[in-house]
DNA sequence: CATTGCTCCTCTAGTCGCTAGAGGATGTAG
DNA sequence: CTACATCCTCTAGCGACTAGAGGAGCAATG
């Protein structure tokens, strides 16, 4: 089944550019693959599984430094996973105080719209109250 | 009343880094401000004001070249205010759109975390829905 | 067989918004 | 007078890519 392909195939599949593909390598999250005569790089099954967890940790905003970490969990079975918790846990965190600032940002931004009564500049609240802190709702920030 | 100060007080006053204070200048946010005879920065309120605002902004998440438009639209206070306010609505859209991704991403990490049976990796629920991203919940992302 | 056009290769440099550090001059307190 | 803080300029680095130059190979059509 599984056989070879190109760097643009695997990009395809994988939904990572080719470039980046090209970085992650570079880089030493992923192994150099192997190469066809004219030099051109060949990726088998495994090295797409790989490629697709790492997109799937980015799109969960894991940084590289995590997904390093991830990878080489994820290559001995034996391992207890408390390590791979620690990170869910600590990216949960992350998420969380993250949504709850951009909620304290999304009133403030609301109000500010809210206000504005499309007039000129001068009385314009978006600007003025960006121009004084003093006047947020709340010291969100 | 307002006399000019050092660039640490601005930096001190305005919550604003002084290596971040040179850099706003080096890239024309910020006009150069006088010197001293020893050649120190000297600011005088009507900077401050502006640097607070910038940095307000920033808070509030907005990019450089969005608070370079609104320091211009701020200077001229008989334009009509709609460019502020495209801006700002703008910027609100984005944060909604942060806040959906974001919560679908906390569904994610707290289903990866909860079915976690603490074991093995090998039978670990995190690195498993990492690299199957069909296990996730919602097509999220 | 030749040409066209796509994919691939490497390499360097750019993005954004800072941040860090070197190396040196000046100001302030004891 | 001597510390020590603060200031100056300049260059380089961060994370995670992205863009572009310049060149080679491969597949399909005429």
């Amino acid at each position: 089944m599984g056989e070879k392909v190109s760097i643009g195939e695997a990009s395809r599949r994988c939904g990572v550019k080719v470039p980046t593909i090209r970085y992650y390598e570079q880089i030493g999250l992923l192994p150099a693959p192997p190469r066809t005569e004219a030099n051109r790089r060949t990726f088998d099954p495994g090295y797409l599984r790989r490629l697709a967890f790492i997109r799937h940790a980015r799109e969960l905003g894991f940084e590289i430094d995590a997904i390093r970490t991830l990878l080489t969990l994820q290559d001995d079975p034996h391992q207890p996973c408390a390590t791979a918790d620690a990170i869910a846990r600590a990216r949960f965190a992350e998420v969380e105080q993250r949504i709850d600032s951009l909620n304290a940002l999304k009133a403030e931004l609301g109000v500010m719209i809210e206000s504005c009564r499309h007039g000129k500049v001068g009385d314009c609240r978006v600007i003025e109250v960006l121009a004084d802190h003093s006047q947020c709702t709340r010291p969100h920030h």
